[in-house]
DNA sequence: TTGAAAGCGCTAACAG
DNA sequence: CTGTTAGCGCTTTCAA
């Protein structure tokens, strides 16, 4: 690979000092328009392109910006990030993207080659185990705002969704439909998201003044097969229940298959909510009702966060918005 | 923010000098047990993390790697993007990732940047326009790996799949299982996908001995609201229609839905086959038959061309490979 | 307005 | 085996 050309060899061909040709990149009215014109025509013509390598040796700022997550090919992720990649865009900053599979172990170490390869700062969706890993970044100062988890004691700054919030809307629909037969399709009770949803279940419960009954069954993964799986699981051992609300859509992309082999309706003989909101929810031959999570301004804001690093940490919570499409309905006892 | 602790602290702590600090890094062969130890407590200590700006300085190879889609928020583009992501990591290397819109100028910017970040290589998915863009890259000799387009003249490598192929065979497939009377729902005459697919589309119908009537029509977007309406174009202009061809998954679903507005059955009354097999293809309520195209393999072999980097440049067409789930079956009339 | 020179963190070449 | 030193590309004083 052929060494790029270097600032030094802009200012020889100008015919100007090395200083100078610093000058007209970063500091352009300080130099006469000729000498401007000149260096300009020597970047062109060699094709210059400052390093950053040098630039941020000197300490100015980075123009990369670390994003820890889960899983990029989750579509909650991708449409998150995508939307963080658009932010950075403006700054002409980049995102350096790396997953974690919920590997503490590995945060730690992505955590590592980030900080060495002195990012402006680092959006971070924690996995559980993290604690070692916010320990090593508080000690750097580097500005962190964490993703898709509430603010910890550390001051850092947060984006999150309120999980339980969220849960509570999609059992009161099902129960303002009529329902109160209803099973919840969770996720790994280890994740945090899914403990707090399940906190959000139960509290709507209580709301209902024991009008409902609930039946919680845990699937492996957050996946669609997952999802069919445990759909079958619950209607087999609860054939009362009318309604069901998943983690999410993709569990509930695999209700809804586990549902039509039994030849069940969706909406006239089982209602069926999700959660997230993904892009092919709305797709789906039978659209899905669900909670929605807002991604994009997720992103978004998180990015903002980060670049404008405001005096005070904040915490955001969104408030998730219950999405009602055709997968819900009242049960066949409610109906004429 | 607090300047991190450099090497030369490392070596004062750990009283030797800065030349075997690095030694320690990099050659710790070289250094004796017991220094290595002293000096090793005192990285940990300090929470030294070398500084790949410094390293960079000195044209050790650089960690970081372009990546230039459409979209990053398509999934055909995140389920790649998550197996280079994946590949880099085995060699702590990280994906900056940025995404074109298909905007030949934004293309030209990203470059830009990315050539400042002096990546170690770049992963281009090249717009119509990228002339100017591949010239840059070229004057460089910076490593480029063309993904999901064919190679050009100027040596790089490239990935992608024979979409003319793919065309091919899933309208072979509508042939064979009775299909006479087929409609192609394709995007933007413009982008080169949709062409190479048309042509695939075109050989099949002469290979059929002109057994078929094929009526091609263009939808906006890649997505499912524009083939929603294409597909209601196609009907209401064409009934005798029984099997349709989508440039992509999500047009296909799209595509159903408007076969479910108007009633018709899939696949008793109309056979649909997409192209991609994005992970919910097989989620749907109907399994789409489809077209697959390897993703995560185009991905992973992306990223081993470009840090491997052959002798020579290589051109990798993947061959693209129908999976036949419930959307397709013979028309009405070929049933007993 | 311009030029000269120091120094950021690091690696490698060389000397001891 | 260890220390010394030059220099990577750049920005930033400081002097002229």
């Amino acid at each position: 690979m052929k060494r790029p050309p270097s600032i030094r060899e802009v200012a020889q061909l100008a015919g100007v000092s090395l200083g100078t040709a610093s000058n007209v990149l970063n500091h352009p009215e300080r130099v006469s328009t000729a000498t401007r014109k000149k260096v300009e025509a020597a970047i062109d013509e060699l094709g210059f392109i400052p390093s950053e390598a040098g630039r941020r040796l000197r300490r100015v700022d980075s123009k990369l910006v670390g994003v820890i997550v889960f899983d990029v090919a989750n579509p909650f992720f991708s449409e998150a990030a995508s939307a963080i990649e658009a932010y950075l865009a403006q700054f002409s900053c980049f995102p350096v993207i790396g997953s974690t599979g919920g590997d503490p172990t590995r945060e730690a170490d992505l955590l590592r080659l980030l900080l060495g390869q002195e990012v402006r700062g680092i959006i971070l969706t924690p996995s559980s185990g993290a604690a070692e890993s916010l320990k090593l970044l508080s000690s750097r100062r580097i500005p962190v705002v964490l993703f898709d988890h509430p603010a910890l004691e550390d001051g850092m700054s947060a984006v999150s969704v309120d999980d339980t919030r969220g849960a509570e809307i999609a059992i009161e629909h099902l129960h303002s439909l009529g329902h109160r037969h209803i099973g919840f399709i969770n996720g790994s009770a280890r994740v945090r998201q899914a403990q707090a949803r399940r906190v959000g279940v139960e509290r709507s419960a209580r709301a209902s003044h024991n009008e409902l009954t609930l039946t919680e069954v845990h699937a492996a993964r957050f996946d669609a097969a997952s999802g069919e799986k445990a759909m079958h699981e619950l209607l087999t051992s609860h054939p009362e229940i009318t309604g069901v609300f998943c983690a999410n859509d993709s569990l509930a992309i695999g209700a809804m298959r586990a549902a039509r082999q039994r030849n069940l309706g969706i909406p006239q003989d089982i209602s069926i909510v999700g959660f997230d909101d993904i892009d092919v929810a709305r797709e789906l031959i039978t659209p899905l009702t669900t909670v929605r999570q807002p991604m994009t301004e997720l992103g978004t804001t998180a990015a903002q966060l980060l670049l404008e690093q405001p005096a005070h940490a904040q915490d955001i919570a969104f408030v998730p918005e219950l999405i009602v499409r055709e997968s819900t309905a009242p049960p066949r006892s409610w109906r004429i």
